[in-house]
DNA sequence: GTATTATATCGCAATATTACGATTAAGTAT
DNA sequence: ATACTTAATCGTAATATTGCGATATAATAC
């Protein structure tokens, strides 16, 4: 197989693994916290600050624009990548949703 | 390829992605939503939760397992699972801090 | 003992992901 | 127009994931 039976679940369960995918890689997550440190937006750099070739870059990027949580703009030659505050928002929000707390005493298994 | 270049990140990195990986399928994610509702740890039930066969079910528990955020302990003929909090916690620490706040105007794209 | 129940594991097929070299596209500089 | 720079896309190879039927394993019931 290697396809997710989407159909079987909620809306919210398959956003929820949706974005988690998009997380679930260390380049990502790496270009993410660039992202976020810097403020500023840059992309050349990130094939200097990761070890990997251009374009692998450029595809983990793609999925993080297709994902909505970082944002591209031509800027001459280059493209200018940011965070978009609004999905991180969102992301953050649906995170802290799921991860509500849980009751340490009753969870204590069985 | 389809091995991660793991070598090239940060411990955290490659932690967080790794969290991240194990949430990143819907029926995990109902797997866990369920544990954390129904707080008893039920196993055989979540085959007739979610619509999926036996095998696949138990795959999903393994990988949950393997990551910590699941526990189970053998109960007659059946294994009772439930969340470790220990980890939870862990994990909502985790993301908390990668999901610091963004400066909203300075991220603002270029 | 055999039968039953519950879960794990094996083996396989279908699809997805990761990575990169090579090529394309699109802007800038000369 | 030609050369250069930057990033996206194509094509391909290696590996991973998802899903399930079939088979094992292990505890209980009779």
């Amino acid at each position: 197989m290697g396809a997710s039976k989407t159909d079987l679940f909620t809306q919210e369960q398959n956003d929820i693994a949706a974005m988690a995918k998009a997380l679930a890689h260390p380049a990502r997550i790496a270009i993410l916290q660039y992202l976020v440190e810097k403020n500023v937006c840059i992309t050349g750099t990130l094939v200097e600050e990761l070890g990997l070739a251009q374009a692998t870059i450029s595809q983990h990027l793609k999925e993080l624009k297709t994902v909505g949580i970082v944002q591209g703009t031509i800027e001459g030659t280059s493209v200018c990548y940011c965070i978009n505050p609004k999905v991180w928002k969102q992301y953050k929000a649906l995170f802290n949703t799921f991860f509500k707390d849980v009751n340490p005493t009753s969870s204590d298994c069985c």
